[in-house]
DNA sequence: CCTTTATCGAGACTCATTGTCTCGACAAGA
DNA sequence: TCTTGTCGAGACAATGAGTCTCGATAAAGG
């Protein structure tokens, strides 16, 4: 028994033994994304991360118990939640610049293939799903923010909600199908298809 | 050796042996949907149908080599391809209908679950992707065509393709992540908002 | 009626993979 | 130096996919 007889039980002991490394746990990490992007790899599998890892089985287990929980850890590490929130000054030009952001970050090589494999690993673990839904729901907020600083131009009853699900429902459609690119001029014309719903239908007087 | 010495080499044989059991074939596919829909099993695989249809797995593996290929004649079975086109005069009138009878297909409690599971499949199987990727094309191409016979009223540079993304954008998007509703007000709605897009955002003078 | 051919269900079998357990080595504090 | 906890590596059982074999059965022709 140790000395110091009387302890918190709550807090049972400070830290004690060798500490985490932390190269380890970044390379399990960047390991989990690679293989995310490759896609050529089949599902993705605390094995088979520890492997891409260069890391022993156990030392993965150790710290997560499902794939998602690393991918959870990797995404919300790589902050790329950041999302733009443009003010040209007109509902026009904020959209088209919001979406061109948008779009171009869906579509780049480095990127794409992570979002399709966030969507495969969606549809396999709960808890990707409720990553991927986490994700969405805080880009949707964004738009909708972006939209409503433009409320007063507004037709008096439209629905944000289906102007922003018109558009991010165009971004993950294209490149989940990959039948149309998701470039600058899709983003300017998307953006004046909006604004048309938005106001109307009617040509605005100034 | 059979007493008929002479036979075509190209043609061996009509048939001949026990004939492959219908009910056999139609319960295997019954069961494919079926598990795609209740979703909450894992992955599709053939000794998981073959169980679901009381059925050995020797009989399965005979006729199919994966699961993309059960669904495949599943679905086709289904003759769920049918995609209606409205002729109500206008183009309002005509979208609007087409799109609450899309929207209704898919979040149809029925068919909805069928969906999702297709796209779960594709995201792991390259046949059920390709199977998923044709079943889209039919259904954009019937709304393009819907499309382009009111193409007169559209202003000049309209991208029928990408008002067409949009629509089945939003339905499949609002159908994966289930954050809000696919009801008749949102197809009515995304209807006069498509309409807005396509005539220019500038009111008909009619 | 009998033979031939091919399907059917059932189960044994191999193989790959997941997740657990154990081990010796090592690092960081007490 | 001792204790504690992490590390990589590998053994291990459990699970499941895909292959193979078996006896039973059904459809045709002789």
């Amino acid at each position: 028994m140790p000395s110091t007889g009387a302890r918190s039980e709550t807090e049972p002991r400070a830290h004690t033994g060798r500490r985490r490394n932390e190269a380890t746990r970044h390379a399990v990490l960047t390991a989990a994304v690679r293989l995310l992007r490759d896609a050529d790899h089949g599902p993705l599998t605390l094995p088979v991360i520890a492997a891409a890892a260069g890391v022993g089985k156990q030392t993965v287990y150790r710290w997560w118990s499902t794939p998602g929980e690393v991918l959870l850890e990797a995404l919300a590490e790589q902050a790329s939640a950041q999302v733009p929130t443009p003010d040209t000054g007109s509902l026009d030009g904020d959209l088209r610049v919001f979406l061109q952001s948008s779009l171009r970050g869906a579509a780049d090589p480095a990127t794409a293939p992570v979002l399709r494999g966030l969507v495969r690993e969606a549809a396999r673990d709960e808890q990707a799903a409720g990553l991927m839904r986490t994700f969405t729901a805080t880009r949707r907020a964004a738009l909708r923010r972006l939209l409503l600083r433009h409320a007063d131009r507004f037709a008096p009853d439209v629905d944000v909600d289906l102007l922003v699900d018109q558009a991010y429902g165009l971004l993950w459609y294209r490149l989940l199908i990959g039948h149309a690119p998701l470039d600058d001029d899709t983003a300017r014309r998307l953006a004046e298809g909006l604004v048309a719903a938005a106001v109307g239908g009617v040509a605005p007087p100034g």
